[in-house]
DNA sequence: AAAAATAGGGATATTTTTTGTCCTTAATAG
DNA sequence: CTATTAAGGACAAAAAATATCCCTATTTTT
């Protein structure tokens, strides 16, 4: 069970776009060169973010996404679900129900106790994205990265935000 | 993402030899009919527990599987990780790397911000796992079962345990 | 007005993972 | 000796992930 490398795609392009000047927009070109990947493919992460509504876009020349919101109320969980969708990793389908000793007919009045336990587990990993902000991660990457290649990266990503 | 079934399927036949007396054995066969899954299959997640140590076997007519260790010795982690790996669910291909102002033979002394968060949020979620025992199953399966079904199921279990 | 660049999205292909089956081998109980 | 079992290798089918290609509508620049 491993997300989908299109998460990890979208959470850098993330930090990426939260970093770009009010009105301003970066291209899949852009995003996809920055972090050396597939541009159709990345295209497709960053249409999920679209339709989720966490970036804006725009069209033509000077085209492409900004945040839709302030990256201090954007979660890691909301980037995540965007892409990877809202279903819980553990699917329950009910074997239970199989047991040759139930009457036939016989109907649960609970789900099943394993589902139940392992919904938990999966309610523990997102409320610990749904407390991370997008705002914590960049504070992090500003004080962790070296401050000449902060400030390139800075600029390299400005000559091409439209 | 999500779990392989065999999780499922495991964590239910865990519970069933939970229940099984001391020094006696459950084949595949009964836990397959019992759970209404295919054998073959099954006997693959069994393998899984068994190369983990987390069941003994036996080989020959009345052999199969019963817990190595007492079913409060035994963690939903320790039944999950057997069967679905240990490796954490994010995996981070480092596209930091990629970075076009990056200079070259440039070297990380950490790992990536945003792999770091999303292996806390694996961590919660083990955690969570690692925290409820086999026996907490049982006692909820024993509470929310109907008493005739528990001892039904009970005795067929009984029947086939060699 | 024309040209170039963009996001959106559909169709399709490739690779990997999951799910499942089949068969052989060695061990064990009766 | 026979029947039954777990272990495990080989293989096949189905599903999901990872792309690639192409067309359309829109927008900016020329």
């Amino acid at each position: 069970m491993i997300l989908k490398s299109q998460v990890e795609w979208a959470l850098h392009c993330c930090a990426i776009l939260a970093g770009l000047p009010e009105g301003r927009y970066l291209s899949t070109k852009a995003l996809a060169e920055f972090h050396g990947l597939p541009k159709e493919y990345l295209s497709k992460a960053l249409q999920s973010l679209s339709q989720a509504g966490l970036v804006h876009t725009t069209l033509g020349p000077s085209g492409g996404y900004r945040l839709a919101r302030a990256p201090a109320e954007l979660t890691f969980l909301d980037i995540i679900e965007a892409v990877e969708g809202k279903a819980r990793t553990f699917v329950c389908t009910n074997i239970r129900a199989n047991n040759p000793c139930r009457a036939a007919g016989y109907c649960d009045d609970r789900p099943c106790a394993v589902a139940r336990i392992m919904w938990e587990a999966d309610e523990a990993w997102r409320e610990k994205l749904r407390s991370v902000r997008l705002s914590d991660l960049t504070e992090t990457l500003a004080k962790e990265i070296p401050a000449d290649l902060w400030k390139s990266s800075f600029e390299w990503v400005l000559e091409r935000a439209g």
